[in-house]
DNA sequence: ATATTAACGCTACATCACGTAGCACATGTT
DNA sequence: AACATGTGCTACGTGATGTAGCGTTAATAT
């Protein structure tokens, strides 16, 4: 995936919440599931915006357009939080993790979690 | 802090690097730093808009601003991921944090860190 | 006391991204 | 052939951001 992914606006976000949700998905779907009464030709200008800014890919089945999403979501937000790092804390994700843990967002189980998973990170990498 | 701060943009994010790395620091002083010959007015504005943002705050020495962040690095970094996992994690931000470190983004002494953080954390919790 | 300088905020404007949609074009169906 | 359906292209309004001109006020020098 390309290094550094575009912004998304509120619409854009929404429609890809739906096509990580419900992909592979049309635009006539994505429409009815927004129920915010847009007009075909709007929910796919958005979508063909996600998928020249890299966020979506579709195929064709008949006429018809179907979208995947190009990426997890967890990637998507694990690139952002790059760009967040870079942003805010000198490129350090570290500095970014340990501020969260600091700012208390996290609940004893979440800890839990992350524990063990950085506990496997770490033998994967020794 | 407000729950939700607002977005920046790149000089805005340029100017907060240097309030949080040289504060107090005046808007001719960050004018320097920034060696983009831009004209006073446009640093003070710059700076006004973050003040309004919520980003800065100032007093006064002399007829000068000084200016100061208002929320460490850190904190606005995490307030950052937090809304990065609402809009792409369901607001589970363990899920972001697993997503960084199934990415791979971390090393072995940046591992440790953070896992020694945790167990902090974890303890203060209990 | 007045002229000058320095620092400030207000206002403005160009640009760009995003939400939104109209419409012409192509293709499959009746 | 006529019609319906799915698509892309083009466009427009709006708000955010970068950028800066200018008038105002307060300190300073004459």
């Amino acid at each position: 995936m390309a290094d550094e992914l575009p912004d998304l606006g509120e619409l854009e976000r929404k429609v890809m919440q739906l096509v990580w949700t419900h992909a592979p998905i049309t635009a006539e779907l994505v429409r009815e599931r927004l129920n915010r009464r847009l007009k075909e030709s709007t929910v796919r200008t958005v979508l063909r915006r996600l998928e020249e800014k890299g966020f979506v890919s579709h195929s064709t089945q008949g006429r018809t357009y179907v979208y995947r999403p190009r990426h997890e979501r967890r990637r998507v937000a694990a690139k952002a939080v790059h760009r967040i790092a870079e942003w805010f804390c000198n490129g350090s994700i570290e500095e970014v993790v340990v501020g969260i843990v600091d700012a208390k967002m996290l609940g004893k189980e979440q800890l839990d979690v992350i524990a063990t998973k950085i506990e496997a990170a770490k033998r994967a990498r020794k």
